[in-house]
DNA sequence: CAAACGTACTGAACACTGTTCAGTAAATCA
DNA sequence: TGATTTACTGAACAGTGTTCAGTACGTTTG
């Protein structure tokens, strides 16, 4: 009897629908404005089903959390093309700048909200790899640069904490506006964005004399 | 007639009150856990009284911001008796970690939260000093660095965008959590503190082979 | 001295939030 | 047909930031 299994497939239908509801009013508006209650009334059911599917508001915001790393890795994409390894790791550079520039929530979701960090923590062991890949894309190309010659005497897992962290202090200061708050920015009027190039640039600068 | 003058007194006294409040609050549940009613509670008022001395909420976070900003400078205050601008550029290092780990939710409300940004928007012109201050405390010791012959060839401003990133970066990732779930640090069961000074330290020799 | 005024404060409400749970209606099974 | 399971919901709970009419009281004026 395909009855059950057709109830089945309908369940997994409502949750897809429940977590399209859920990115569609979040990248419009923030995850800070959208409410269960607004999802509910999308999808046209009552607040209370939504509870049927996903545990709490966090799990809801974990299953996008996990959308966010295969988007960014689907970013990283370009970076297949790109032999030399020195100039991979300045196409990952920008490649992450513009996944963060141009998913501004998502990218807060991935890596500034706590709430779904909690979730990870809950289900020990599940499958969380997106995440790592990212990071070991990362690792593999750094590792890459220093049988170039690039950042010998230096750590690698270290360098590679480095290196993402100068990009997350980057792309955070400027998509939470903390950047253009800063009095020589705010007096000079310059431009945010070419500002978070130029000091990218600069960046690439700095590693690019880190060479034997 | 000193009556008015004594009422005057009483208002910011109670105002001061109503931050210290929110000061305590915050400190000990952060500040996602601490509501207008809770600092009402707190000093004994009812809720509605404390909009008689703030407009609302990012108001009283602002204020938090400012005091923020003014502790950071304080932590900074070791650096006088460095003489040698690279080696104070590597105590502002440290001391802004050590500052962003003793107090990571006013860390947060600085430089994380957008809301108390948006009050300085707010109130043009005001004095909003304290954030530039210890920018220029930075850009100044960079400059200096160059002189000694660090960076050369580098913008200072950019550079010290970069550096800063960097900073707030390592700061963030470790504070939110988000380092302690990268697989690597996850499997390997490293203390997280201790990794943090580790890349702060690789990071201090990036800069060290920076020099003419 | 009494009436008018101004200030400081509050209770109660509004419109939200995430979450729970008893209850209902319909589909399925015995 | 009757019992049981499944899917769903209305209403409530406890909380949030914020507003506003109303009160109580000290000060000023006639």
């Amino acid at each position: 009897m395909g009855v059950v299994e057709r109830k089945q497939r309908h369940k997994e239908e409502l949750k897809k629908d429940i977590l399209a509801a859920a990115r569609e009013l979040f990248t419009e508006r923030g995850w800070e404005s959208t409410s269960i209650r607004n999802i509910a009334e999308k999808i046209e059911y009552s607040p209370a089903t939504i509870y049927l599917y996903y545990k709490d508001k966090n799990e809801i915001i974990f299953d996008l959390h996990r959308e966010g790393f295969k988007l960014l890795i689907d970013y990283f994409g370009v970076l297949k093309g790109v032999a030399d390894p020195f100039e991979r790791l300045k196409a990952m550079g920008r490649a992450y700048i513009r996944f963060a520039l141009e998913n501004q929530d998502t990218y807060k979701l991935m890596f500034v909200m706590e709430e779904p960090l909690r979730h990870v923590e809950s289900c020990v062991a599940q499958d969380w790899n997106e995440g790592d890949r990212a990071f070991d894309i990362l690792l593999n190309t750094v590792a890459e640069c220093q049988q170039k010659g690039y950042f010998k005497n230096l750590h690698t897992a270290n360098i590679s904490f480095v290196i993402w962290s100068t990009m997350h202090g980057l792309c955070t200061l400027r998509t939470s506006g903390h950047l253009g708050h800063v009095g020589l920015v705010r007096n000079s009027g310059m431009d945010i964005d070419l500002l978070l190039t130029n000091a990218y640039e600069e960046f690439v600068k700095m590693m690019e004399q880190l060479k034997a």
